[in-house]
DNA sequence: TATTGTTATACTCTATAACTATA
DNA sequence: TATAGTTATAGAGTATAACAATA
């Protein structure tokens, strides 16, 4: 007898319609990359040391909007898994040049497709097209909240 | 000379973008709410006890995704500020029926339409169609991430 | 003087187990 | 025995201040 009640309210923001969404896709999304040992954000900065290779721990962060405070822990964290190397930079005895190791790149590879599985399931019965135009509004949205910070 | 990395790898992933966008929201939303004294969560509940008089905290609980123990402060933060008003129920001594005070009332507009001005600047040159279709986007990924808990 | 990475710390959010009072 | 609300607590995630080494 779970009473029927109604949140008609707050569906009609755009904002309640994504953090639910986004809380969907966030506890599948964690399930599966837990088998290859990743969670979101340690999966994100491995792909982005892949796709930026010799990167600065603080260009992640800038990147990827996480305090370079709480960068050191998810660093920690690739490197003693052996998935990305740090090493010193020669013009800059300050900083670190990330690189994704072989292992990093076997795994990060298991988990992309591991995602795109992922994603598969979350956007069913959608038309590839509709799930473009979710992510081109999306990023305009994000845009327009950029320079209020 | 801040570098240009990129993050194409994710982009493509409609996870990342929703988590991006959905930050920058909630960003400029809490400013905004801060304004009533209200937090996201504190205003979502708050619409919902308007939406349902009578509800229950476990009612609550479910309908939003909240855990019971969570619920507690939520609820008692709402009481102390009088914007709500928690009744022993009388078909079941144990609940609590909750509705919605006059100050309440109030203060629930007031924090309306700070929210609609909010998701106004959020979506500045979208058309309101695309605004719909994504909406109703998010929902069906929302609804094929149930059953799957 | 500013910046990279670091440490320590604190605050929010979320999740679980166990209790109480009622049913 | 099961449920509504509660307490205590622990784990993420996130934020700020201050430091050492280097620029």
């Amino acid at each position: 007898m779970t009473k029927d009640h109604k949140d008609d309210s707050l569906r009609i923001f755009s904002g309640y319609n994504l953090k639910r969404a986004f809380n969907a896709i966030q506890m599948d999304l964690n399930a599966c990359l837990a088998q290859s040992g990743l969670r979101m954000i340690t999966f994100s900065v491995l792909s982005i040391i892949d796709e930026n290779p010799g990167i600065r721990q603080s260009g992640v962060a800038e990147l990827l909007v996480i305090e370079r405070p709480n960068m050191v822990v998810i660093i920690d964290e690739l490197e003693q898994a052996m998935l990305i190397q740090r090493d010193r930079s020669e013009q800059d005895r300050r900083a670190y040049e990330l690189r994704i190791t072989d292992t990093g790149k076997t795994r990060l590879e298991q988990a992309r497709q591991a995602v795109i599985q992922h994603e598969a399931r979350m956007c069913k019965d959608i038309a590839d097209s509709d799930i473009a135009d979710m992510i081109s509004t999306l990023r305009t949205i994000e845009s327009n909240g950029l320079g209020r910070s």
